[in-house]
DNA sequence: CGGTTTTGACCCGCGC
DNA sequence: GCGCGGGTCAAAACCG
């Protein structure tokens, strides 16, 4: 499931007065263009279904809590079965017996307005590479998180059209707790 | 000195 | 097979 490095990413976002628009049905595509994009305001929570569980629970999202979002898809292993998606928000991506190659994959992209590239969410990360996309002048930056063992990566580019925005993906699920 | 960044090379899947 | 796009490796440079 998805854990608490992204509400410290949200909370450490709003904090800083940021709003998000958060991509649906992401794993989808490959090109952030045809994402249907959600936008909410500084002052809304985010959940992410079955996500902060864990942990402290929601002291936080008591209030308003806007639906949303976003969940990615094949997982696996480890968690236990996920949850079948409430709303049909997401995609279920049936794919019949894909050669086992299941790892642990989950995906979820953030588009931030922020002047900074790097956000701080909470986690150390390392970087491994780095690359020019496509009909972009702008990089996308490849990160590992910097704790051994811990399968999640991250990818950071700034957005094409409108050049405010930071485009942050995650993938994977952190077997370990933040640094917060 | 240990961890991180840099950066070109490499690798892999896909379409032609 | 080849080239292209996207993702990763790894060695050297860098930095606290």
């Amino acid at each position: 499931m998805l854990s608490s490095f992204f509400r410290h990413y949200y909370h450490s976002e709003m904090a800083a007065g940021n709003n998000y628009r958060v991509p649906l049905d992401f794993h989808e595509r490959d090109q952030f263009a045809d994402h249907s994009i959600l936008e909410l305001p500084a002052d809304q929570y985010l959940m992410f279904d079955d996500c902060w569980v864990e942990e402290d629970p929601p002291s936080d999202a008591s209030g308003s809590v806007q639906n949303p979002v976003y969940q990615a898809n094949e997982v696996v292993e480890s968690g236990g079965s996920r949850s079948s998606h409430p709303d049909g928000s997401s995609r279920t991506r049936e794919r019949e017996n894909d050669n086992e190659r299941r790892e642990v994959r989950e995906r979820v992209a953030f588009r931030t307005i922020s002047e900074v590239e790097v956000l701080d969410d909470g986690f150390k990360w390392r970087k491994y590479g780095k690359k020019m996309v496509k009909n972009s002048p702008n990089p996308r930056n490849y990160y590992r998180c910097s704790v051994d063992g811990c399968p999640v990566k991250k990818r950071v580019e700034r957005d094409n059209e409108d050049p405010r925005c930071v485009i942050t993906t995650y993938e994977g699920v952190h077997n370990h707790q933040s640094s917060f």
